[in-house]
DNA sequence: CATCGGCATTGATGAACATCAAGAGCCGCT
DNA sequence: AGCGGCTCTTGATGTTCATCAATGCCGATG
């Protein structure tokens, strides 16, 4: 179970740094990453298909992977970008069924595989991790009805703008780098790249962004955040 | 705590009954039930506003009750139509987030509502209860999923159909009474009224399906489950 | 340095669905 | 039976965004 380059330890320790980790004890951390598998992605390379079988989670070390879904026309359609230190799958683990989308490699990635089996036995005798695990999943959900708000009630700059000024714990909280190519966002928004790019450049002229490459810069966040108009 | 027409043993009964309690004993069910709160509603009354604070979850009794959430342009958005025996609010009690939706009666209701500090209390030392509340969580997430799916992939027309077939563990899979109005169902699938009569109009003179006020009859599922194209 | 290929922009057109506006059917009520 | 208020339908028009098709940009590579 222990990578060639990791030992048992340092696998370990990168495992209780997961926030929902954190309430457990070294013997249950220990046992937990005895089942472990470290696993090593190229760019393009799938983790998983939809419609697989979830027996674990998984968590990003380094790396970028994407969720996504293909729509009957064969487009596809992204659903959520893992950036390293992020935790996938969780929810499908606890139910029969099998991942709602696929994962894919967006460059060369190192992830870990968390079974289901010693997460349940940690569950048992751990309230505090129940709760922890209760706890990321309701925020999960959380997540999921803004969403579901934000493609049924906003239009494509409400959209954009919802995802520019969506807080990304930085340093300075006006710039922020893309964190991957245009089209690959524009699908996360729901959006053709064409439309992403005309909105971009309709906020541009509206003097309310600046955009250079992937970086862009909020010129005035509060005429931003007002054209968002919360329900 | 006990409201007027329902004994003590009543309630403790009805809160056994609820899938999510099969695995708490006797003590653990008078515990909850002896801070279950009882709630009459009026058809068009309000449970709570979006913005309010979670502390508990809610279980439908009798009558009907929709989740819904205002646009920017003042439109209304229903999310979920709520059944007697569905439980609803679980999602959020778990994490310090108001309700990211409003609820309001349908047509006059009872309700139990369940605070949130029972449960935690019986989630120590009953893993199995904390298993089932994920297991509950999940499927919600997985829901969302398809949710998101259907809004991001799916045209007017598949996503009527998808809401046709969906299975509602009727006697007869091929009629349906639609639990609301049209428009009421037309807003759940994120459609105007206008739109979705046509729809159905459409599928009507397609043979595919028989219209009849709120009855619609399935003429042939299978031609529908192929319009419908999964990705 | 020249060229190639992916990414991004821009313009012209089109399709899907919303909006606006009437009217039709269908109650329950007096 | 006649009225008023719903829900639902139907038609005409409008808006938003996708699609199609060039073209520009830029970094990588021989």
């Amino acid at each position: 179970m222990v990578p060639g380059n990791m030992t048992h330890d340092d696998l370990t320790t990168t495992l209780g740094k997961i926030p929902l980790f954190a309430s457990l004890d070294d013997d249950e951390l220990g046992v937990i990453s005895h089942a472990t598998h470290h696993h090593r992605l190229l760019r393009g390379e799938m983790l998983f298909q939809k419609g697989d079988p979830a027996l674990g989670f998984y968590y990003l070390v380094e790396g970028q992977v994407k969720l996504a879904l293909l729509a009957p026309d064969g487009q596809e359609k992204v659903i959520q970008l893992i950036e390293p230190g992020m935790t996938f799958g969780e929810a499908v683990m606890f139910i029969e069924r099998p991942f709602p989308a696929y994962a894919e490699a967006l460059r060369a990635s190192q992830l870990l595989f968390i079974p289901r089996t010693p997460l349940i036995e940690a569950l048992n005798g751990n309230p505090g991790f129940a709760l922890k695990l209760l706890a990321g999943l309701s925020t999960r959900l959380h997540g999921m009805v803004n969403e579901i708000e934000a493609l049924s009630t906003r239009n494509a700059t409400q959209r954009v703008i919802g995802f520019l000024v969506a807080d990304r714990g930085h340093d300075d909280p006006d710039t922020l780098a893309l964190p991957a190519s245009k089209a690959l966002i524009a699908s996360q928004l729901n959006l053709t790249p064409e439309t992403f790019s005309r909105v971009l450049h309709d906020l541009q002229q509206r003097q309310l962004i600046e955009v250079d490459g992937r970086t862009i810069r909020l010129l005035d966040r509060d005429t931003l955040l007002g054209q968002e108009e919360p329900g």
